[in-house]
DNA sequence: CAATTTTATATCGTTCACGATGCAAAATTA
DNA sequence: TAATTTTGCATCGTGAACGATATAAAATTG
C-alpha cells in the first residue's frame, strides 16, 4: 500500500526529531529544581562562557533566530536570570548580561553534563557509540545551516 | 571561567536538536506547497502505511502523547486531511482516517523522501555518513524512551 | 550631506511539545 | 455485581520555534 521510501521508520529526521526530544528529557530531573527549560540553559551556557553579549551573538551561537531568542531572553530577565540594557556604541542592540542569581546557578549546574553521560549511558548500555556521532552530526549542521 | 564541560561546543544534544531543526526544516519547500506542517507529515507518513488507526496508536508510533497528538489532529480534520469517528468496540478510541484529500496527498508527497536525500547529500557533501548514523539513533532513542 | 540599504531587535500569529488535570468508558478486583 | 483501577482522549497553560512584519539606528551609497 503504502511507498517504501513513505515508511516512517526509513526518515532520519524523525530519528533526529525523536532523539532531540528524548535527550532533552533526560535533562529534565536536573533542570527542573533549578526552574529553567532546556533553551535557557543553553542561554546560561552560552553566557557563563562570556558575559554580555548583545541578542544576536547569543542567538548565532544558539543557531537561532532573534524571534525567539528575544522573548526567550524576556523570560529569562522576568525569572531574574539576566539583564537586558542598551548597547552604548550601538543603541540598536541589547546587551545580555547575568545577575548574581544567573551567575550563581553555574556552580549548580557544573555537575549536569557528566550526570547526563552517566544517565544516557547507564540508559542505552553504549555512550561510547553515540558520542560517536558528534563529528557526523557537525557535518549535517554545518551541511545546513543558513548561509550568511 | 566557564567549566569545560558546560561549553556549548560539548553538548551532544544541542546538536541533535539543532540537527533536527535544520533538517525539518529542508522539509519545508516540499511540505509548504501541501499546506501541512513537518508533525502533520509524519501523521500522514503512518496513516498512508495503515489507514484507520486510533490516537493511542498513531501517538505511540509517532514517540508522542495524546496531549500532543490529539490538537495536531484536530488542525488535520480542520483542513480536511482526516476524520476522527468514535471507535465501535470501544467507545474511548477515536479512529483516525485519511480524507479522500489525505490520499490523494500520497501521490504528491512520494516523491519528497528521495528529494529530501539529495538535498542533505548536496549540501553536506556525504550522506553515506548521515545516514550510518540511524542505528545509533536507535539505539538511543530505545535507551531513551519510556518503559510502557 | 541626503537617500537608501542593512542591521539589531521586537511583535504578532500559528503550530508544536508537554506537564497537569479532568472525564467517561472499559477492565479488573473484591 | 459493586467498587476500584486503568485506559483513551481531551483541555488548559506555558514555553518554544518560526514566518511575516515593523521600527529605529547604523552603515553605505549617490
Amino acid at each position: 500500500m503504502a511507498y517504501e521510501q513513505l515508511k516512517l521508520e526509513n526518515q532520519l529526521c524523525f530519528r533526529l526529531y525523536t532523539a532531540a526530544r528524548l535527550t532533552m528529557g533526560v535533562y529534565h530531573p536536573y533542570l527542573d529544581p533549578l526552574g529553567i527549560t532546556y533553551p535557557q540553559y543553553l542561554v546560561l551556557l552560552v553566557l557563563w562562557e562570556q558575559d554580555k553579549q548583545p541578542v544576536c551573538d547569543i542567538a548565532k551561537k544558539m543557531m537561532l533566530d532573534t524571534n525567539t531568542v528575544t522573548p526567550l531572553l524576556q523570560r529569562m530577565e522576568k525569572s531574574g536570570l539576566i539583564n537586558r540594557t542598551r548597547g552604548k556604541e550601538d543603541s540598536r542592540q541589547r546587551i545580555v548580561s547575568l545577575t548574581e542569581k544567573g551567575k550563581a546557578m553555574q556552580e549548580q549546574a557544573k555537575h549536569i553534563p557528566e550526570c547526563l553521560s552517566n544517565d544516557v549511558a547507564l540508559k542505552t548500555g553504549d555512550a561510547e557509540e553515540i558520542v560517536k556521532m558528534i563529528p557526523t552530526l557537525d557535518k549535517l549542521i554545518d551541511g545546513l545551516k543558513k548561509v550568511e
